[in-house]
DNA sequence: TAAATCGGTGCCATAATTTGGCACCAAATG
DNA sequence: CATTTGGTGCCAAATTATGGCACCGATTTA
């Protein structure tokens, strides 16, 4: 077993375990008891805090504050799955186990084959800290991180976006809009844009829009959006 | 040379020149021929698109679609790296190589000595685009990374914040809020929050919070954000 | 056409790194 | 005290990475 694999299996053993002994991870993970103690000592320089207690009943213990975990994303993957985790972790309180069992095929789809592994193994490390009551996944509407590519160049290089926009009937317009600015109320993000053809801002769910392109060559200007702000005026550059 | 450097520096290198041969690259490096083709190899399985050309004139060359990178950072840093990276590409169009040489210090602070060495690594490897007109980096704000551990922590889980904010005329106040929403106007990031003590919405700018902690023990409700909006209503369940 | 350049593959010995076993220490427990 | 458990140093064995070499095919240039 690599050591990238193994690393993950202590973390992943101990969050599930809560104590284990050096012994016990080394029959697990099927490695020698100095490859695991080398190990432990590795992710302690990572930054893991990981307790110890010797004597009979002892064995090792990751720091509940410790949140950070071994996998690591490329950046691309680790926006689409940030947006993703975030909002489920907003909708309601449920565990990552579940996510990881019965939602995982959602977002299978949305992310290659390879990356899946990954994932899985993001979510196996990832800190679930007081999430409680679980919840079915299928209740959950996630953002679509095949959707995020095409949106971020809009937004931050301020071109005109085309896109499906399934309304609350379900009646499905075409839109081409100027995206203004990213509204999240957890778990939903909202687009808010300025509509061309209607003159007027709207907002868009981002789980109803779909299919969104850039349409080149159409730079804009940033609008003044009409949000009212009594502490400080929007729209204005940081000094 | 470790084989992750080794990657990076081969992606590096072809971004830089446009084309590279493989004996340029194995020189530049301090690795054999033989070497850098199996590297070269181990890229395109991981998904970056690397033409060739044989024959005088030829050479490598990375596909100026593929915007991926070698780095691989854990959640917390490129959750942070993210936030700054976008605001910063939205403020203004700039090259990250001016980023990379100037303005890292800023970044330097908010981030830990060692995780600066990935950070560098990560603003070599980032596919700069369209990106042009050069522009003095001192000039943007930046949120700062290490206000979003509480930050997120808060808005995510429902848990009251403390902080102290700086308004437009430079006065400090310290506040008690119900994180509600998030609202991104580029490069500006606000906090949509429900401020207790005056029993209403205030915005705040992210870049003016300071000091934000946690207040244990006080989960919250959502509340109905006041936006108004006629495609569909806020803060309604996706299905 | 011939020579030179350049990417690409297979093979294998050598170099470097990782792993496992062993001895042994310190702390805690019954 | 014997036992359990974490932790370290050391070294040989196993595993993996590297470099050199021969050689192929494509392309360019003379």
């Amino acid at each position: 077993m690599n050591i990238r694999l193994r690393h993950d299996a202590i973390v992943r053993i101990l969050r599930r375990n809560g104590t284990a002994t050096v012994n016990d991870l080394a029959e697990e993970i099927g490695a020698s008891r100095r490859t695991v103690l080398r190990d432990i000592g590795a992710l302690r320089d990572q930054g893991f805090v990981i307790h110890s207690e010797s004597g009979r009943g002892g064995g090792l213990q990751l720091d509940p504050e410790s949140v950070q975990t071994t996998t690591r994303l490329s950046v691309t993957e680790v926006f689409a799955l940030i947006i993703s985790v975030a909002a489920m972790r907003a909708a309601r309180s449920l565990p990552f186990s579940d996510f990881a069992d019965a939602g995982l095929a959602k977002i299978e789809k949305a992310l290659s084959a390879e990356k899946v592994r990954d994932l899985r193994r993001l979510l196996d490390c990832l800190y679930v800290g007081q999430l409680s009551p679980k919840q079915n996944i299928s209740d959950l509407g996630l953002i679509d991180p095949a959707l995020l590519p095409a949106f971020e160049t809009a937004f931050l290089q301020r071109l005109h976006l085309r896109f499906h926009y399934r309304d609350v009937k379900g009646v499905e317009t075409i839109r081409e809009v100027e995206p203004q600015a990213m509204l999240i109320l957890p778990p939903l993000w909202y687009l808010v844009a300025w509509d061309a053809a209607r003159e007027d801002f709207r907002y868009f769910r981002m789980d109803r829009i779909s299919k969104p392109e850039i349409v080149e060559g159409t730079q804009f200007r940033r609008r003044h959006v009409p949000f009212e702000d009594d502490v400080c005026p929007f729209n204005e550059m940081p000094r």
